[in-house]
DNA sequence: ATCTTTACCATACATATGTATGGTATTCAA
DNA sequence: TTGAATACCATACATATGTATGGTAAAGAT
């Protein structure tokens, strides 16, 4: 990580990002500062400066509204996509980069997600299918309900995450497969990541099961 | 026609969609003054004004770039590459037709691939829902089994599509929906692209801040 | 103990920006 | 012919906006 950002910055950066997807334009230094109780502009002034220089956004010098999200000029972007991963039975996961895929830009990738490839349908009711794939965020703290990606045992799984007192939950949408049921301090269990977004192209055709 | 443009009216109208649209956020009086050669911003303010009060956007006072598009809900504006069909009637947009999309004032279609947002479950059996982005090729043939973007009557439709002798099939993958036979030389119906890609954010929805 | 980084504030300033007002010229319908 | 709508210009003005500069405070590293 060379560039990491701050906690304020990230989430400077993450307003900036909500708002331009979102909103549509990017704000106002002032709107910023409002937006986060700032009193004085100069305080986002040197935030973005930091968030600049660290490379995730470029100012456009004397324009207002002119910050702009790094990586958004191309429609589709090539990413490596890092392994697969089994959203049924746990299933090994690659070490090093399997496939490539043209991501749309849309997808809102934080700078140090990866994609995974999904295996199998235990997370058809969530409307994961087998082969779409998975944008992961290591960044975030996994609250209760969200889809996240964990080893278990030396494999890769998706599931939805419920944190209970002291157990963690990990379900499949699937009604055929069961609920993992782990203690808290289960050294062999850890969290992977995030799932924010799932992406899927329709060019391969492939209509493998029913339905 | 309640509110016909007079063609700089449009002209102004289709950079603040291009700008909009393309570059991302909305031009201030004097980009556009430069855009078109105008040496005072007055001018360009009294023609905002005129394409404001015939209701093709609305303006934010005070703010900079303040400039909305009130298309989304309204009309579809006459582009070249829609030609024909949208040359001399607008498309009307059913917001709550269960299987029709909502065409977001693709005004200027890009050249490789725009995005859509898919409301309705017609789709569901192919993995498409409600919500999800679905990204589309204008510059495809449909081939059979493809799940295609058309207009059909005056309203966007996503379905796929099957060709056979004289006639062309739409059919919705849900089976609530009866498929839609149309013949070949039917004049009301047009391919506007192939789905290429469907993408769906996991973070909270918001969608508070609609027009 | 000194230095750097981070995280704020206040103030100042040039100019970018939206708005208001008044003016000229042309076209077209009444 | 008068008047309305359109299409421009110039000028003025308040304030929104980005930028520059200097300062305070806390935490951590050297």
């Amino acid at each position: 990580m060379k560039h990491d950002l701050t906690e304020i910055q990230r989430k400077i950066l993450d307003f900036l990002i909500d708002q331009i997807k979102g909103n549509g334009i990017p704000p106002t230094l002032a709107e910023i500062a409002a937006n986060f109780g700032y009193k004085s502009r100069a305080t986002v002034q040197q935030h973005l400066g930091a968030i600049e220089k660290k490379g995730y956004i470029k100012k456009n010098p004397k324009l207002s509204r002119g910050i702009k999200l790094t990586l958004e000029d191309k429609f589709f972007v090539p990413r490596p996509i890092l392994g697969e991963v089994a959203a049924g039975n746990p299933l090994t996961i690659y070490p090093d980069a399997i496939d490539t895929i043209e991501l749309p830009t849309i997808a809102r990738m934080p700078k140090d997600s990866f994609l995974l490839r999904v295996k199998g349908d235990s997370l058809k009711d969530a409307h994961i299918f087998s082969g779409d794939i998975v944008i992961v965020n290591p960044n975030l703290e996994p609250k209760n309900g969200q889809i996240l990606v964990a080893i278990l045992d030396d494999a890769a799984v998706v599931k939805r995450f419920y944190k209970k007192k002291n157990q963690i939950e990990l379900i499949s949408e699937n009604p055929e497969f069961e609920p993992i049921v782990i203690e808290r301090n289960y050294t062999s269990f850890k969290v992977v990541g995030i799932v924010v977004g799932v992406y899927r192209s329709m060019e391969r055709k492939r209509r493998d099961k029913i339905m």
